[in-house]
DNA sequence: CCTTAAGCGAGACGGTACGTCCAGTCTTTGG
DNA sequence: CCAAAGACTGGACGTACCGTCTCGCTTAAGG
């Protein structure tokens, strides 16, 4: 009976978000800023997202989503290699708010969760999996920890800036993978 | 001629805002609870950082800065592990502030060249050294990445709180390492 | 469409201000005590008014309107005597806050002008008449420099404090009109 | 032994305060704009006047200084007209900062004390002087109450601001106080 | 076709913190 | 002891968002 949520608003509301990010950062992305230049009501942003938080998570995840592609051919480090540099580019189109999206997280620990939940975790699996096709007799311990080496130097880069996380890295982080986890 | 400032309200503030760090997390600093915490007016936290991220900068690097002792042995790879290992020891206890410090200056430019300068760059340095002292004939974009891969994991692991970064980490790091850069 | 301004805000803002002022004089009456005793956040307060002075100004106007009663007997010196002593004790009840207001007037141009019209002129236009029915000949300046004469008491002795204008300077200035006009 | 205060810093102290004044109103005479216009420590402005207010009425009360010269020729309605002609005249030359001072007044007790003490009742007892003169035998209360009549009435359209109070108004006052005492 | 329940744009609401500005006091160094 | 300078506590100012609430209006679906 009700009337359905519209969808135009869903997409306005999270382009807002994106184009207030792209005008200000995030700073500039306050839930009365998203809710005017969508030309929509603040309340028809709180009946979707619980918080400003959420709108965040949602404009940046729903990005990075599905850019997730598990490369299957005979040579797993190759395979390993693209996978990363596949990563390394999607992510690199959107460093600034994902960036922005994990500072965040560490002030709000819901939002941290939900960064896991729909980002992290999975891509963690998908990396465990490759590495374990590459080296079948490593313990467990050491692809998590392969897995934090790799992710980790790509997120330390993002976030010390005295490097950019590309092609170059996801060569050498393959390379070294195998000579390690060998 | 005027008056000097006081030495006292700097050390009151800045205990002030740690001591509500640890209450309430980050979002319990506010400018006007330090100033009240500290016994002070606000106006004299304003007369000496621009902003509540000046306050908070101020506040967890003054902490932050101590020493990274070089282990010097006849093994480098137990070298590698102890220094790591001291490290993380070191982190993990002001891991929080710290992981705010670093999110922090995700949203201050200046906070961020200042956390790299007094912090970042001269652990790289020294890791770096370690590196090489391990692996003389490793090329220098390898031992590069391999820094980023250590420190990254770390950090990795504070921002996402999926594992804490601690002993057991640092050992499978040197020995990864050392396998990485044979 | 929008949620329409509450009443109960409305009236709750000045009853707080004017209940501030009887406890504290001018000076208590801030748009911080006003909103907390309001029960009211701040914001409700400026969304109403400019500012500070405008709440003032609005506390006591809302007071001060009330009816000018003209008696009109045979006895034009007796009705004179009347309408002073009645508007006199009218604002005897309100003297503070109307000292007040006229005080503040002379900070605020838009003010001045809103309490001559709601005030001042219809008072000043009153009194006129009832001195040309006094003394029909008297010259239009005259009248107005009597109408002056005894306002200008009035307020003087509000302003200054040396006197309180009572029913002793109103029969006083009826008496003195009648011989000033003759 | 002591350095005896400057007299420099006096003039320099209430020119600033006037300065000030002319350009941005009573509003504009802080304390720390006049110490800083008059090149003086706020300690001096401070070691010379009680507050804020005590500079305020230093400031215009010295401008009013005497200007109150009683006429004495045969004629007591002339002398009258023009001792009122001349202190309105004398008033004109200040109409804002007195207009100002006088509302000021209405906020702070001691400032109205100090208005009456330094102006007001001086100017009262010479006024009832020459109306004793004119009127011999009028009683004490009348007296007072065309006082109250005169100087209300130039202090009404100041404040109020409906006309000015110059030799017209003078010369009417003079008339009808004669006519009203007779 | 007509209820009816929810969605909608708009913006008011109680709060809280921001960063600014003065008041009036205190504390330096230097006449 | 006076002076200039300016730091000190204190507290109000007016602004900006947060997340919630409430208007009048619109839009399905089920009776």
């Amino acid at each position: 009976m009700p009337r359905p949520r519209s969808a135009a608003a869903d997409t306005a509301i999270l382009d807002a978000a994106r184009r207030l990010f792209g005008e200000g950062g995030l700073g500039a992305v306050t839930v009365e800023a998203v809710a005017r230049r969508a030309g929509v009501g603040k309340q028809t942003v709180y009946r979707r997202y619980a918080d400003r938080n959420a709108v965040l998570a949602a404009a940046w995840l729903e990005v990075a989503e599905g850019e997730v592609v598990v490369p299957e051919s005979a040579d797993p480090e190759r395979d390993l290699a693209l996978f990363l540099k596949r990563l390394f580019g999607a992510f690199g189109a959107n460093a600034e708010p994902l960036r922005s999206l994990m500072a965040q997280a560490q002030f709000e620990p819901e939002l941290r969760q939900t960064l896991r939940a729909a980002f992290i975790d999975r891509r963690r699996a998908t990396l465990a999996d490759l590495l374990r096709r590459l080296a079948p007799g490593a313990s467990q311990a050491d692809v998590g920890a392969v897995v934090d080496m790799a992710f980790g130097a790509m997120w330390y880069r993002l976030l010390v800036g005295h490097d950019t996380p590309g092609p170059a890295l996801a060569r050498r982080l393959a390379k070294l993978a195998s000579a390690a986890l060998a």
